[in-house]
DNA sequence: CTGTATCCAAAGGGATACTG
DNA sequence: CAGTATCCCTTTGGATACAG
């Protein structure tokens, strides 16, 4: 921890041992910015859908409604990057394209999974927080 | 599944179980909403750090770094309004405002914490991975 | 200290048109 | 089919000022 209470981490800052040691996450730090992109809209939905094995981008964006062409192909590159899925192109006419999910992001599956999980067995509890939530304010 | 190869799911849709039928999403499911929510930049760090007990308004801002005090307290509001914090306001010279998470917030978390954990155990296989395609894309 | 309100720049993302 | 490129509207979110 340096003076003005911010900590400067070298090489991966780790936010759970940040945590621990009850330094500031630093802004920049880039399991952070990993995290924005994983816990992204479109890409738990992808990973979510490619765990059943490959689909085909028509595929992806036939079973995620209001995906747009864009976002797909633009967030399927993303995970391709971070090494999370794989893209093969077979030279037919017209081409097909097939993803799947590597083991990496097989793995960072199953841990959304339990996020996802969650979303779904708690939502009513949350439902009725809301509903009391703006009861409270709204009386 | 409609005609139109979309999927109408009444009450509180279920993603998983919807992959499992090889329907779509709805663009409109409650849960892909709450998701959104809770994979949410700021949500996931505020929650990570409200499970070491209470914090003050202060003490977030100081911890995360980089927010602004508009999105801490928004978020904080979100998730107030959700269930998964409570606030407790003391009415001293000046207010003295203390967060925690609920027993929902916290098994939320303990979600959260797995990806996270993810994140930070595999950043250097992710970076492997970026490095390779950036090689593959330039080269 | 813990907020809320407003302004405004930047980023996100949809619609459309076009290509191998 | 599976993209890319462009336009452009919408949302996000920081900075600032102000208040209980």
């Amino acid at each position: 921890m340096t003076q003005d209470g911010t900590s400067t981490i070298v090489g991966i800052p780790q936010v759970t041992s940040a945590i621990l040691r009850g330094d500031a996450y630093a802004a920049d730090c880039p399991t952070r910015r990993l995290l924005d992109r994983i816990g992204d809209k479109w890409s738990v939905l992808i990973l979510l859908l490619l765990g059943d094995g490959e689909l085909r981008f028509g595929q992806l964006k036939q079973r995620i409604g209001g995906i747009s062409q864009k976002m797909l192909s633009q967030t399927l590159r993303a995970l391709e990057r971070d090494g999370l899925v794989t893209r093969h192109a077979e030279a037919t006419v017209p081409v097909t394209v097939r993803y799947r999910a590597t083991p990496l992001g097989s793995d960072l599956r199953a841990a959304l999974r339990l996020m996802i999980d969650w979303a779904e067995t708690r939502m009513p509890e949350v439902q009725a927080a809301q509903r009391r939530y703006d009861a409270r304010v709204g009386g």
